[in-house]
DNA sequence: GCAAAAGTGTTAGGTATACACCCATGC
DNA sequence: GCATGGGTGTATACCTAACACTTTTGC
């Protein structure tokens, strides 16, 4: 593959990934800290790295997240393209954002000297323009929790349905019934009964339900 | 704004734009011929260019919609970012898809040498990865059509509901109730009547609509 | 037995669907 | 007056939303 024509080369491309995971009633981002002098002193950052001639965009996604964060094995869809001119106000860069998920015990056990994961209350004037980044993203998680399956991602292999129903309330920032919610999702025919509970808590032990698919699926209805 | 590192540009950037337009019962999407050896002869391709280093993705957009297709105020939106390494045969180009929408009359009155609308039936072994960006542009339409106004920005300022409905019916593949179909968009509450009707139809003249807001809107019902 | 979360049904109001005829206009 | 597409209402089935108490478990 031969390279561009030097003339059209003038911008890097690189993709910036902020990875999500959901524990207790918070929303976590991967971050790191970013210092690059004079623009970015020590600012949070989504991970993030240059395209290789080599790779596709998601394989470098894939790349940048393991070799920068450990993390692999995890939802990932691309989310948008970032082009403003001097959205890295030190060179052109072109940013393709994706973003990822990440079950709850990968949040919690997570041990890294480069990268953590930070409550996204916590997140504010980040660098570059990773606080727009940041809205966009969840715009999207939002609306895309309505109408797909996207929720598993964000959950254990096997989980409550009060487990479940709390993705919903966290991410759109509302509550919920519990009888009309197990109505709505079981009706849906999406999740199947483990046959397993939980075991070890102090109350009743909760049926544990998994998704029957492990794709993203569009659903019909919207809940 | 300085380029960036010699070794982290190694691609081109590109948008590739299909422009669609409805007249009559047919989609037509805007292409030209492309013709480049050994890899791509005489074939169809939307319209697309290099991103310039002073310039946003959109903004590249437009200006290829004018220079190469004479076109320009529509609506735009970006699709999504292709870039399989392969993709183009001759050089590692990763594309920023856009979806362009025009009335029917843009179509209709559409005179120009080297671009020209065709229905999209008609489509098909097309240059570059366009294919699959045809694909991916014809999936984003039909959903967006159903939670949003989209619909809009592929009729005439102020059109029938009958006009209205076909859009509906073309782009899902479907045949919709035409009492249903008034009740339902009228409770949105997105049209206003224009109060003038059709003139100069052999039939009973139909009210004339048209939407109350521009831009984008997200609705709340699933049409 | 108490604390904590799981699990479960019914009713009323609203929404979706199915369906057929009269109306206004041009020729 | 006829051909053409515009415009309208109702009844039924379904879905949604509101709402509170009993069950199971660990301690």
């Amino acid at each position: 593959m031969k390279k561009a024509p030097e003339k059209f080369r003038f911008a890097a491309m690189a993709v910036d990934v902020p990875v999500f995971g959901l524990v207790g009633e918070k929303l976590y981002c991967l971050v790191s800290t970013v210092n690059r002098p004079p623009h970015y002193l020590n600012k949070f950052g989504f991970l993030g790295g240059m395209i290789k001639s080599s790779e596709t965009a998601e394989e470098a996604v894939c790349r940048v997240l393991f070799e920068k964060g450990n993390i692999k094995d995890l939802y990932l869809e691309q989310l948008y393209t970032f082009s403003a001119v001097e959205r890295d106000k030190r060179n052109r860069v072109v940013s393709v954002a994706y973003i990822g998920l990440v079950p709850p015990e990968k949040v919690l056990t997570y041990k890294q000297d480069e990268a953590s994961f930070k409550p996204i209350d916590e997140l504010s004037s980040l660098a570059y323009d990773h606080d727009e980044i940041l809205k966009v993203s969840l715009t999207r998680l939002r609306g895309k929790l309505s109408y797909t399956t996207i929720a598993q991602f964000l959950l254990p292999k096997s989980f409550t349905l009060t487990e479940l129903q709390t993705v919903y309330e966290i991410l759109k920032n509302t509550k919920l019934d519990k009888r009309n919610f197990r109505k709505k999702i079981l009706a849906l025919d999406i999740l199947k009964d483990t046959g397993k509970s939980q075991e070890g808590v102090q109350n009743r032990p909760a049926t544990l339900y998994s998704f029957k698919s492990k794709k993203l699926e569009e659903l019909n209805l919207v809940i």
